[in-house]
RNA sequence: GCGGGCGUGGCGGAAUUGGCAGACGCGCCGGACUCAAAAUCCGGUUCUGGUGACAGAGUGUCGGUUCGACCCCGACCGCCCGCACCA
C-alpha cells in the first residue's frame, strides 16, 4: 500500500492553482456586500496597502499570507469578512523615476499596479478584489480634499512657518531619507534649513485623548501602545520666566520649559535653540553669533542627526537671573541640541542631573553643581563625573529646597514660582501638529485658493476635486505644479478676481489615515457612506510592519477622531486589533572585488564556503539582515511562487518562525515546505483509494483507529488555539504531528475489521486535515478534497465551516508527572488525570530512581502540582 | 543621542506563562527500497562522561528572589526598529 502512495502522481500546483483561484473567483466566495443581509457577524481584516513599486516583495507576501490566514480563518468560523486590497499609490519614488527615466508618475504608478496586481493574484489570496482603489485616483483623493475642507471649517487645519530641509543647489525641498550626512543626495550641497509658510493638522488637540485611549486597545502589542505613549509623551513640569540682566532686540526674559523644576538651584546656564527670537536677535548684531547659528542651520531637520551631532554651544554675552536668587546671573549659550519645536525651545542646563547637559557644560567648560543626593551617597563626597544623576534622592545645595524628596522639591519649586509671579506648573506634550505640505507633484493637491483680497479661500466643494493636471515637465527642480503655466491661476471663488491654487500637496501618510474606511464603501459620492462604515469599521485585525508602529497608526487613529468630529464617522477608533510582523531576511553575499551578489548568482558548497555560480570565484558570506536592493540579498517572490507554487511559499513563510519577529528566507526552508506540500497530498491520494465506508458507532474501532481519532480531534484543538494566538509556526508544527500520526496509520497492518475501522478514521483525518490547512494552504486542500471525493461532492473547502472537535476525544486520557528531588527531575508517573494527591505521591516516592534519590534522607517538604509536577525537598 | 524591542542545540524555533527545556521543521548521521542514483520511507541527533542504566552541565553574561526560573528583579553585552518630508 505504501508503494502506491509513494508511486501515486505529484500534485501539480501549476494546475490545480489558477484552477482554484477560478473556482474561488466564479463562484464570488470572497465579496461582501457593503451593507450584508445575511445577519452574520462581521469581521474586517486588513493588511497595511502597499506602496505600487512594481514588484511584490517578500514582505508583502509575508504580510499578505497573515492576513489571509485570518480572512480565510474567520469565514469558515462563520463571520461575513471584509478582505479588500488597495495601493498606496501617492509618493517620491514615482517624481524620481519621472526624473530619471522621463516615465510620467502616473503611467509608472498605473503599470506598477499592473504588474503587483497579477503578483498579488498568483498568491491566492481570499480578498475581495471590487473593492481595489488607488489613491492617486481622483475618485479616492477628491474625497480626501472634501475631508480636508470639512476639517478646515472644524478649525482643525492651521497655517504656519516651518522648517524644511533645502538645497540651495537643486533649489528644492528634500525628504529627510534625501538628506545624507548632512548633504543633498544628488547636488552633495550642504543642506540647510528654510522657513516655509505650511499647512498643518491639530494633532496635537486630541493629544490627551489619543493617550489615554491607549489603554482600551488591549488587542494592540504592548511595545506600540508604549511607543505610541512615549510618543505622545505628557509630562508635567513649569514654564518660567528668565529675566535678562539688560534686554537684547526688545526681548526682556525668556521662557523656559522645564520637566525638573526641583533641579532649578542646580542652573549652570541657559541655552537657546538656534531659531530662538532670541538666538536670531543677538544674530542680528553678532556676526560670530550669525555665523555658528547658519552652521546649526546645516544640520538639517531630523531629531536623531541634531540629538547625535556632536554638542556645540555659542555664549552670546547675555546673562538671566535665577528666578529664586536675582543676585546670581547665569550665561545665555546658544546649543545646537536644543529643539524649537519642543516646549518653548529654550531650556535652563542643569548638566548634573540630565546627560545633555552635562555632555554640553563639559564641551563648554560650564560648572556642575549637584542639588539631587542619591539615597546611598554623602553630600561631602557626593560628586558628578561623566554620568549625570537622574534618579530619586534627596535635596542639596538648593536653599529652601534642601532635604526634601526630588518628587516634593518639584511641587515646592512650582509653588514658589507660582507665588513670585514668574512661573506655573504646566502639562507639556512632546507630540507636535502634523505637517501636511509637501513642495511636489505627486500628491494630492490641497484644495485652497490664496486670493490678494480675500486671503486664503477653501476651493468650493462643487468644485471638487482638484485634479493634477497631466501635462507637467520634471525638466527642472522643485514643484511641477508651481512650474505649470496654467493650472494654478483660477478666479477667485470669493471675488472672482485673478487668484492662485495652493501648489503643496498633501504628505502622503494622509492618503493612509482614511483609506481603511473608504474599502467600506470603496465607490461612494462621499467619502465614507455611513451605513457601511457603521456596520464594518473598526478594523477587527490589521496587519503590517513594525516600522508604522508611531507615525501611521497615530495618524490613522488622529484621523479617524477628526473624521468622527466632522460627522463622516461613528468608531472612534480605527483598529480594534493590531498585529505587527516582523522582517524577512537574507543573507547578503559579496564577490571578490566587493559587489553585492544576489542569492541566485550564488553557489553554497558543502563545507559551508560560497562560490559564484558562474566563474567560481570565492563569495563572502555577509550578514543575515533585511532583505534591501542595495544589499542585492533579495528572493524575488514571482520566481517563488512559479517554482514551488503559492501554497508552498505561504506554507513556509508561516512555519519557519513567530511571526512578530524577523524570519530568515533560505532555500533550503521553501524546499522543505514543498516536500510537506506533496506529502499531504499523497495522505489524501492514500485515503482515496480505500472504498468509501459508513460511518461505524466508535465502539468498533479498533485501538489504533480510536488512537488517530484523538489525534484528530486533538489537532483541531491545537491548531485552532495557535491560529487563534497567532502562533502560526505552531499550527504548521501541529499539522505536521497530525500528517506524522496519518502516516504510522497509513503503514497499520491488521485484520479486515481493524483495517476497516482504521480506514474510516484515517478518511475522518485528511478530511479535517485538510479544511485546518486550508487557511494556509488553500489550494491543496481544495485539491485532497476533490481528490477524497472523487469530485462528488463540489463544496468549495473555501466555503466550508471549521471542524468541531470531539470533546471526549480531545480531552486527556492519561498526563505525565514529572517528579523532582530537589528541584531536579529524578523521574516521570504516567497516570490517568485527576487523581488524589497522597496516591500520586505515593507513586512518586516509590519510582525506583526517585526512590534511590530520596534514600536515607527526610523528606521535609512535598510540592504537587496536580497533574504536572511533584518536589520533593529534602534535608541533609 | 533618545524611545521601544529581541537574545533558547549546528540552524529556525516550542515550552499550557513560575512546574519534564529543546515539540515541529531544516541540516547532519545511520538504515530500508534501488543495478545505481534521485525521490520516498524508517531510526538517531543539546553538550560532557559512561557499552549501559545513569550522572553532571545547559536558555547572551554576571548577580538575586523561589521548593522550583527560558519565564520575575538588578546590572552588563550584542543585535533590530522608530525619531515627525521614505513608505
Amino acid at each position: 500500500m505504501t508503494a502506491l502512495s509513494t508511486d501515486a502522481p505529484p500534485y501539480r500546483f501549476q494546475d490545480a492553482e489558477p484552477r482554484w483561484q477560478a473556482a474561488w473567483d466564479n463562484r464570488g466566495c470572497f465579496a461582501v456586500a457593503d451593507i450584508p443581509a445575511d445577519g452574520k457577524p462581521k469581521y474586517y481584516v486588513l493588511e497595511m496597502f502597499p506602496y505600487p513599486s512594481g514588484k511584490i516583495h517578500m514582505g508583502h507576501v509575508r504580510n499578505y499570507t497573515l492576513g489571509d490566514v485570518v480572512a480565510r480563518y474567520k469565514r469558515a468560523r462563520g463571520f461575513a469578512v471584509l478582505h479588500p486590497m488597495g495601493w498606496d499609490a501617492f509618493g517620491l519614488p514615482a517624481e524620481n523615476a519621472a526624473r530619471e527615466r522621463g516615465i510620467h508618475p502616473a503611467k509608472w504608478t498605473w503599470d506598477n499596479i499592473a504588474a503587483m496586481r497579477a503578483e498579488l493574484k498568483r498568491m491566492g489570496l481570499s480578498l475581495d478584489w471590487r473593492r481595489e482603489f488607488a489613491t492617486c485616483d481622483p475618485a479616492y483623493y477628491g474625497q480626501q480634499q472634501k475631508l480636508f475642507l470639512d476639517m478646515l471649517r472644524a478649525g482643525l487645519v492651521d497655517r504656519r512657518e516651518s522648517w524644511v530641509n533645502w538645497d540651495p543647489v537643486d533649489q528644492t525641498v528634500l525628504a529627510n531619507e534625501q538628506v545624507i550626512d548632512g548633504r543633498g543626495w544628488r547636488s552633495g550641497a550642504p543642506v540647510e534649513k528654510r522657513s516655509l509658510a505650511q499647512w498643518f493638522l491639530r494633532i496635537t488637540r486630541y493629544a490627551p485623548e489619543l493617550l489615554e485611549a491607549l489603554d482600551r486597545l488591549d488587542r494592540w502589542p504592548e511595545r506600540v501602545r508604549v511607543m505610541q505613549a512615549k510618543w505622545i509623551g505628557r509630562s508635567e513640569g513649569a514654564r518660567l520666566h528668565f529675566a535678562l540682566t539688560a534686554p537684547a532686540g526688545g526681548i526682556a526674559a525668556v521662557e523656559v520649559y522645564t520637566t525638573r523644576p526641583d533641579t532649578l538651584f542646580g542652573m549652570s546656564f541657559l541655552a537657546l535653540a538656534p531659531e530662538h527670537p532670541l538666538a536670531e536677535a543677538v544674530a542680528a548684531g553678532n556676526p560670530e553669533a550669525a555665523a555658528f547659528i547658519a552652521e546649526c542651520r546645516r544640520m538639517g531637520t531630523s531629531e536623531a542627526a541634531i540629538e547625535t551631532a556632536e554638542k556645540r554651544g555659542f555664549d552670546t554675552g547675555l546673562r538671566v537671573s535665577h528666578p529664586f536668587r536675582p543676585e546670581l546671573t547665569f550665561p545665555v549659550w546658544i546649543a545646537n541640541f536644543v529643539l524649537m519645536e519642543y516646549g518653548t525651545g529654550a531650556i535652563f542646563g542643569c548638566p548634573a542631573h540630565d546627560q545633555r547637559d552635562l555632555d554640553f557644560a563639559r564641551t563648554c567648560g560650564l560648572p556642575v553643581r549637584p542639588v539631587v543626593l542619591p539615597p546611598d551617597e554623602d553630600a561631602a563626597n557626593f560628586a558628578i563625573a561623566d554620568r549625570a544623576y537622574d534618579g530619586p534622592g534627596r535635596m542639596i545645595n538648593s536653599d529652601f529646597l534642601d532635604g526634601l524628596e526630588a518628587a516634593a522639591a518639584k511641587a515646592r519649586a512650582i509653588a514658589e514660582l507660582e507665588r513670585r509671579g514668574c512661573g506655573r506648573g504646566v502639562v507639556n506634550w512632546r507630540l507636535r501638529d502634523w505637517g501636511v505640505s509637501r513642495q511636489r507633484y505627486w500628491g494630492c493637491p490641497i484644495p485652497v485658493i490664496h486670493c490678494t483680497a480675500c486671503g486664503m479661500v477653501p476651493v468650493p466643494d462643487a468644485d471638487l476635486p482638484v485634479k493634477l493636471p497631466d501635462d507637467v515637465t520634471f525638466d527642472r527642480p522643485g514643484n511641477p505644479l508651481a512650474h505649470h503655466p496654467t493650472w494654478k491661476h483660477v478666479p477667485c471663488p470669493s471675488c472672482g478676481a485673478a487668484a492662485t491654487r495652493e501648489t503643496d500637496t498633501f504628505d502622503t501618510f494622509v492618503d493612509s489615515a482614511w483609506y481603511f474606511a473608504r474599502f467600506c464603501s470603496p465607490q461612494a459620492s462621499v467619502p465614507v457612506a455611513q451605513a457601511a462604515a457603521d456596520h464594518w469599521m473598526p478594523v477587527d485585525q490589521y496587519i503590517g510592519g513594525i516600522e508604522h508602529a508611531i507615525l501611521h497608526l497615530l495618524y490613522a487613529r488622529f484621523f479617524t477622531r477628526a473624521m468622527v468630529a466632522t460627522g463622516h464617522l461613528a468608531a472612534a477608533e480605527p483598529f480594534a486589533g493590531l498585529f505587527t510582523q516582523g522582517m524577512v531576511t537574507h543573507e547578503s553575499y559579496r564577490g571578490a572585488d566587493g559587489r553585492w551578489l544576489y542569492p541566485e548568482e550564488v553557489e553554497r558548497l558543502p563545507d559551508g564556503s560560497a562560490v559564484e555560480r558562474q566563474g567560481g570565484a570565492p563569495v563572502t558570506v555577509g550578514r543575515i539582515e533585511a532583505m534591501s536592493k542595495s544589499k542585492r540579498n533579495t528572493v524575488d517572490p514571482g520566481a517563488i511562487i512559479a517554482r514551488y507554487g503559492a501554497d508552498t511559499a505561504r506554507w513556509f513563510i508561516l512555519s519557519d518562525n513567530p511571526p512578530d519577529r524577523d524570519m530568515e528566507w533560505t532555500e533550503a526552508g521553501v524546499a522543505g515546505a514543498a516536500r510537506f506540500v506533496q506529502r499531504a497530498f499523497r495522505l489524501a491520494e492514500g485515503v482515496a483509494t480505500l472504498a468509501d465506508l459508513p460511518p461505524p458507532p466508535p465502539a468498533a474501532l479498533g485501538s489504533a483507529a480510536t488512537a488517530l481519532r484523538r489525534v484528530t480531534h486533538r489537532s483541531i484543538v491545537a491548531v485552532t488555539e495557535a491560529l487563534e494566538g497567532f502562533a502560526f509556526n505552531v499550527a504548521v508544527a501541529r499539522l505536521h504531528e497530525f500528517a506524522n500520526a496519518l502516516a504510522e496509520a497509513e503503514r497499520r497492518r491488521g485484520d479486515a475489521a481493524e483495517l476497516a475501522g482504521l480506514g474510516w478514521a484515517r478518511r475522518e483525518a485528511v478530511g479535517i486535515f485538510l479544511r485546518l490547512a486550508a487557511p494556509m494552504m488553500p489550494h491543496l486542500a481544495e485539491e485532497m478534497h476533490a481528490r477524497l471525493t472523487g469530485g462528488a461532492d463540489d463544496t468549495l473547502v473555501a466555503d466550508m465551516a471549521w471542524p468541531e472537535a470531539d470533546a471526549d476525544l480531545a480531552a486527556a486520557d492519561q498526563v505525565t508527572i514529572a517528579v523532582q528531588v530537589m528541584g531536579k527531575l529524578r523521574g516521570t508517573l504516567a497516570l490517568p488525570p485527576g487523581q488524589p494527591e497522597p496516591a500520586v505521591l505515593a507513586a512518586a516516592a516509590a519510582e525506583p530512581n526517585v526512590a534511590r534519590a530520596l534514600d536515607g534522607r527526610r523528606i521535609v517538604k512535598r510540592i504537587y502540582v496536580p497533574d504536572r509536577i511533584v518536589n520533593f525537598v529534602v534535608a541533609g
